[in-house]
DNA sequence: TGTCCACGTCT
DNA sequence: AAGACGTGGAC
């Protein structure tokens, strides 16, 4: 059979050379369910380098989901500091306060009861059956849909999907060891079959992939338009300290500390600003120098020789970083 | 130095 | 259901 020579061979490569993941230890299986669904909000929309430390520093401090769920918002906020998509920690704690409350602290073990917790889609409650469960789950992340899309010869943005996952698998098969099968191909999607340069001279299935034989690796990408806008930055300071508010104005960076500033057209002469991005918008900040005159609501005053004493998105540390060096 | 890419959920 | 949501790294 075809599909158990692949599910083989891929976990064959798995075995023998998988990263070791804080999240991938032997442990409890009342344990495996926390871990397995820290990293997971962590990892999503975020690559493995950029989550070990975190989840690292998280467990340290907030081994289990009773502990996750009593936190301080704004305790919890400085273990995402930095991670972006702040919104993950929030649905994370709610998570959890609703696992505390209603289900004995486990995680249910339905795809359907998975997906109504807040924060938990298709592909975090598909990994979390796989992963947590061992049940024969494939979760469509990136990794997985460009092995699918490599393996078939597959171009289009959307063309693996929920429907046709389901004819995949008749390809890559399943396994008893439906947590690794997982995993396994997760981790062949980011080490091997890479978005480029694939290292298909070390890849399990070079002689099942279409892409291969055909020596066209090419995956059309949806594109996300980029959107240029403009802001004006006013800066406060009082002698080391600086004025931030809390963000209640802008969709970007929710209720999180930035330096006050208000959306201004292109401007048209040669001002010099400072580029960001915040998600898919081009940020063009002008830096001003102001006085403060009245009461800004919301606002305090930051010390910036003590910034690790505050909760700051990497936006406002870049500003507080440019400050520093002019 | 700027541009592109990687990475899921929610509304 | 198109657009919003952050950050880091490669080139």
């Amino acid at each position: 059979m075809t599909k158990f020579i692949l599910t083989k061979k891929i976990l064959y490569w798995y075995d023998n050379n998988k990263r070791s993941l804080p999240w991938r230890k032997k442990l409890s299986q009342v344990k495996r369910e926390y871990y397995t669904l820290v990293s997971e909000f962590m990892l999503q929309q975020t690559q493995v380098a950029t989550v070990i430390p975190y989840f690292n520093n998280f467990i340290k401090d907030i081994p289990d989901i009773k502990s996750l769920s009593k936190i301080k918002e704004h305790k919890l906020l400085k273990y995402w500091e930095g991670l972006g998509y702040y919104s993950r920690v929030k649905n994370l704690k709610k998570t959890a306060q609703i696992l505390e409350k209603n289900f004995n602290r486990r995680l249910p073990g339905t795809i359907d009861q998975l997906k109504l917790l807040p924060g938990i889609g298709d592909y975090t409650s598909n990994a979390i059956m796989a992963i947590a469960f061992n049940k024969p789950f494939i979760p469509l992340d990136g990794n997985i849909e460009r092995v699918i899309k490599r393996l078939l010869n597959l171009k289009l943005p959307k063309e693996v999907t929920k429907d046709n996952l389901v004819k995949s698998k008749k390809i890559l098969g399943n396994s008893t060891r439906a947590s690794d099968y997982a995993q396994a191909l997760m981790e062949l999607g980011s080490l091997i079959c890479r978005p480029k340069n694939p290292l298909c001279h070390q890849c399990p299935l070079i002689k099942n992939c279409k892409s291969f034989k055909k020596k066209d690796f090419e995956i059309i990408k949806e594109r996300k338009k980029k959107i240029d806008k403009f802001y004006l930055l006013e800066v406060y300071k009082k002698s080391n300290k600086f004025l931030l508010i809390k963000n209640t104005k802008f969709n970007f960076l929710k209720n999180l500390q930035i330096f006050p500033m208000k959306q201004i057209s292109k401007p048209n002469n040669l001002a010099k600003t400072l580029n960001f991005k915040i998600s898919n918008m081009n940020m063009n900040v002008i830096i001003k120098f102001s006085k403060l005159k009245g009461v800004i609501s919301n606002s305090s005053w930051i010390d910036s020789s003590k910034l690790e004493d505050y909760t700051l998105p990497t936006f406002t540390k870049k500003i507080f970083n440019y400050l520093k060096n002019i």
